[in-house]
DNA sequence: ATGGTTTTTACTGCGTC
DNA sequence: GACGCGGTAAAAACCAT
């Protein structure tokens, strides 16, 4: 139902509210110019009759409630489903003690019953071999989200790539293991908070390799947009681990700016452009971090780090001096 | 499969502390 | 002599064809 019934009498004000409100916006006829105004389910205008918009949605309940208590029994919402459960977290729980509702003991027959209906209850909980399957990766996903000290919101996008990759059948011949590090991967990328494979490797077990295969099959088959990682999104981490002042961190970043300028970017390992950065910005910050020291927490070569700084060097031209003057 | 590009591996030489 | 760093060649990985 339309609250057609309130709007009739109000003042300006008050009607120019309750629209903003609503999903109308629309506060003169296109016609005529003329006021418009709510009657029943339609949008008409006063002046010319015109009928702006009819058979609007109400986004209300489609149920009355004429006092709290009322609405509490109709209000149909409740706790909000939980992705990171296999069943998202909708089962029935059956009351472990032998009591009925006022909680007075059963008696020896009910008490039978209820014991069955138990057993049933958690036999069919995890029914076939999808279920227990699923219950198993989003465990794992549970703990490899900890492992990497990321929100939990991380997890219930996974969790749900998981479920759809499940109901797409793309399970099938890959290990478990593999596809939910894989959804994790994309969903961490996905919330531009990415970890690199060798991240991912470390708290996951199956090999760098797998998640990189299975990453880019369930990307193609699921049709997910996966754009490639921005190197700044690693500075400020990386960074952290090395013990290096926001001010170097700012630096990395305006050198990754210059760098995108410079058209160096392409083709090359985001990280390593990262650690690059980080690496020259430390030293024109006079908080210089070996190669080595870089490339520990980064997880590139010192044969990379050096390539990509030797490279943004020149688009850095003034720097170069500078560098030049601390060594 | 293949060829081109990038990264890694492994090693050497140079200068500095 | 250990260390940081720059360089190199070859292997491995990666990508598009």
């Amino acid at each position: 139902m339309v609250k057609s019934n309130i709007r009739r009498d109000h003042t300006k004000e008050e009607k120019e509210k309750t629209e903003d409100t609503s999903e109308t916006q629309k506060t003169e006829c296109p016609e005529c110019g003329g006021e418009v105004s709510q009657s029943g389910s339609e949008l008409v205008c006063d002046d010319c009759g015109l009928v702006i918009e009819q058979d609007q949605i109400d986004h209300g309940p489609e149920w009355r409630a004429f006092g709290p208590q009322e609405r509490d029994q109709k209000s149909r919402v409740g706790a909000p489903m939980d992705e990171s459960r296999h069943d998202r977290g909708l089962q029935t729980q059956i009351d472990f003690r032998n009591k009925d509702a006022y909680g007075r003991s059963l008696n020896a027959s009910q008490r039978q019953r209820v014991e069955r209906i138990r057993k049933w209850q958690t036999r069919t909980r995890t029914k076939d071999s999808t279920e227990r399957n699923l219950q198993y990766a989003l465990s794992e996903i549970d703990r490899m989200t900890s492992a990497l000290g990321v929100q939990n919101n991380v997890r219930d996008i996974a969790s749900n790539l998981y479920r759809t990759s499940l109901n797409e059948d793309l399970i099938r011949g890959r290990s478990i293991e593999g596809v939910a590090t894989a959804c994790l991967y994309i969903s961490l990328r996905q919330l531009n908070i990415p970890r690199s494979l060798q991240e991912m490797e470390s708290v996951s077990r199956v090999d760098k390799k797998e998640i990189a295969r299975t990453h880019s099959y369930l990307v193609k088959e699921l049709n997910l947009e996966v754009q490639p990682s921005d190197p700044k999104e690693y500075v400020a981490r990386f960074c952290s681990q090395l013990d290096l002042s926001e001010s170097v961190d700012k630096k990395a970043r305006d050198i990754l700016d210059k760098a995108e300028e410079a058209r160096l970017k392409s083709g090359r390992s985001p990280i390593g452009l990262a650690a690059a950065a980080i690496y020259t910005a430390a030293l024109l910050c006079n908080e210089k971090r070996t190669q080595q020291e870089v490339s520990e927490v980064t997880e590139v070569t010192e044969v990379t780090i050096r390539n990509r700084y030797k490279e943004m060097l020149a688009p850095l031209g003034i720097e170069e001096s500078e560098k030049i003057n601390s060594q």
